[in-house]
DNA sequence: GATATGACATGTT
DNA sequence: CAACATGCCATAT
């Protein structure tokens, strides 16, 4: 099967400038895209989303998610295989909880990014 | 416009 | 493995 679920977004090559706010739609339709049990990097969503070098500029946009929205904010982690909150953080405690009860186990506060990282 | 600040990434020490 | 340095890019002041 060659048909990707989750096919990388190409920048925008039409001559009218994106926004970000039209980046910002692309990567949230992007994240809404990660499936349960898996994880992906900052990086990896601004990859998806067609802006490689964009990672800080996906995290300052989940940071703005209301607090009752329905994307999968949490299983976005940085590139260490941690979560990107202070560990004694209730933000901390409930990205932990969210992930486990998709079954991505933490070991040693890592994710095994070979083993639960998205397939570009 | 200059600085400081982030839910970041990568390379070097 | 940890600390540090650089690069990156949008936001806020």
């Amino acid at each position: 099967m060659n048909n990707n679920p989750n096919p990388p977004v190409t920048a925008p090559t039409s001559k009218k400038q994106s926004s970000t706010e039209d980046i910002r739609h692309i990567v949230l339709q992007q994240l809404s895209s990660i499936p349960i049990g898996k994880v992906c990097t900052y990086g990896d969503l601004a990859k998806l989303s067609g802006y490689p070098s964009h990672s800080r500029f996906v995290g300052s946009v989940l940071r703005k998610l209301p607090a009752d929205t329905k994307l999968p904010w949490h299983r976005v982690i940085n590139g260490q295989g941690r979560i990107s909150f202070p560990q004694d953080s209730t933000a901390y405690n409930k990205q932990l909880s969210r992930l486990e009860s998709e079954g991505v186990i933490m070991l040693n506060g890592r994710v095994d990014l070979k083993v639960y990282r998205i397939r570009l």
